[in-house]
RNA sequence: UCCUCGGUAGCUCAAUUGGCAGAGCGCUCGGCUGUUAACCGAAUGGUUGGAGGUUCGAGUCCUCCCCGGGGAGCCA
């Protein structure tokens, strides 16, 4: 007899099955008895009558939710399943009955008391879609450029310098010197691209913010592409295939998921058909104020911002040519302006904010130089990476992508702590 | 760091002008042969976040502190 998982339980109807999981929740209806089990591919419903077999029925109705269990029984058609099977329970093994109530209810609870139990909320509800989701992103992140012959590269969590002087970082002692939690991997990812050509990698990326939102966690996975002979807008046209790529095989091959979730597909689809509006940074200031926004040029915008220019253009939009000021000292000028960074955010519909930022990077010397003097960085933790202007520099062009802000807009989710498993905020640190 | 709303049973929330601390859910027990966060009935369950103050009397008013939610700034 075979062993399945739930997610299979669809093309095993009509055959006698064993299922290993846990005891999600429990209904009965007189004589019936009716057990939710899940296994973290989904949840199948057992179904036992005492007059059939009083002593399962005895021992079943027993059952503490969460009790972990081996059921054996017969898989068959039913349309009031929500997974469209069921099964008729014959046998039934207890591998642990829990010690304690389970303190996880399937009604509504408070963020404060959920992301105290984040190790137990995990196992229910919504949230086993949503985990499945950040998993499907994360692969169709690396299917892509797997598929583009790019390689998968490493940039170290522990550095000595940062990558944008102005953000806040996490210092740690090394052996009596200062160290940081990496912020992002792309000084890194520009030294590989120099070896490789094209790289990407997926890693996690430290921010000291005191931030307190719902697209705000203090670690996150960023997901980075650098690549050689690449510029601004081939940079641009790579980022929004991807996050074509990225929607579409995520829809595809999570379907079940997202309609867990009440996931409107059809209009995430919409989002990412057709060509990604591009805008002119002064354009969107143009914009953003017709629309009542007290934003003058030369201001970053906040959520509100992000929020109008997503629902203006109902898809993903790049912010592009910022002005010098606001960005990074590793940006690249336009040559037809001076005064503007070829570079872009993109921000998602729906509010769900800025996905990804990217541009081509500086690839002289002397531009480099210069921009490090006029952000007031010191040359010295930097002589590393001015290298790389030194010896057969070329243009290149990168991006970071937050990986769990693409998820919370792919699930429609009302917080980011939601699609991370345990995601680390400014005054969560436990479980 | 700032703004804002909160903290009462295991959980989610009520409590009139300052006047007997209550309900739903969960757990337990009972009922129901198709339940979908089942339903119906019963029982159980309290240091009202902490310290101090005002008052005949404080969950309620005052002061300070702690903790949480939402947001801003900053960012992905």
């Amino acid at each position: 007899m075979a062993t399945i998982s739930i997610s299979e339980a669809r093309s095993h109807v009509g055959e006698e099955v064993t299922l290993q999981g846990w005891l999600y929740n429990k209904r009965s209806s007189g004589k019936i008895l009716f057990l939710q089990v899940r296994d973290g591919s989904g949840v199948l419903q057992a179904v036992v009558a005492e007059p059939d077999n009083p002593n399962l029925f005895a021992v079943a109705n027993r059952l503490p939710r969460e009790t972990s269990l081996r059921v054996t029984g017969t898989l068959r058609e039913d349309r009031r399943a929500p997974i469209g099977c069921e099964m008729q329970l014959g046998s039934l093994e207890v591998i642990q009955e829990p010690t304690e109530d389970f303190p996880i209810e399937l009604k509504e609870q408070t963020p404060g008391f959920l992301m105290d139990h984040r190790h137990l909320w995990i196992r229910t509800g919504s949230q086993v879609p949503m985990l499945r989701i950040s998993d499907a992103t994360f692969r169709a992140f690396r299917t892509f450029f797997y598929e583009r012959g790019f390689v998968a590269t490493e940039a170290p969590i522990l550095t000595g310098a940062s990558v944008e002087g102005t953000t806040t970082l996490f210092e740690l002692d090394y052996f009596g010197e200062k160290a940081y939690l990496s912020q992002s991997g792309q000084l890194y990812l520009e030294a590989t691209a120099m070896a490789l050509g094209r790289v990407y990698w997926i890693g996690p990326a430290f921010r000291a913010e005191k931030s307190k939102t719902r697209k705000h966690v203090t670690e996150f996975w960023i997901a980075e592409a650098e690549m050689a002979f690449v510029d601004h807008r081939a940079n641009l046209a790579l980022q929004e295939d991807l996050v074509r790529h990225i929607v579409e095989s995520v829809i595809k091959e999570r379907k079940d998921e997202l309609g867990q979730l009440k996931r409107d597909v059809d209009q995430l689809l919409e989002e990412v058909r057709g060509p990604f509006p591009r805008i002119d940074y002064g354009d969107a200031v143009k914009l953003l104020q017709e629309k009542g926004h007290e934003v003058s040029f030369g201001d970053d915008f906040g959520a509100p911002e992000e929020e109008t220019l997503g629902n203006h253009f109902k898809k993903p939009v790049f912010i592009e040519r910022f002005p010098v000021g606001m960005k990074p000292f590793y940006m690249k000028r336009d040559p037809r302006d001076l005064s503007r960074a070829l570079a872009a955010d993109l921000i998602a519909p729906e509010g769900y904010g800025e996905i990804i930022g990217g541009s081509q990077r500086v690839d002289t010397v002397d531009e480099l130089l210069r921009q490090l003097d006029e952000n007031h960085l010191p040359r010295e933790p930097y002589e590393w990476y001015i290298d790389l202007r030194k010896y057969g520099s070329v243009p290149h062009s990168g991006f970071g992508m937050g990986l769990a802000r693409v998820v919370t807009w792919i699930c429609g989710a009302a917080h980011i702590r939601e699609v991370i498993a345990f995601p680390r905020q400014i005054n969560r640190l436990y479980p």
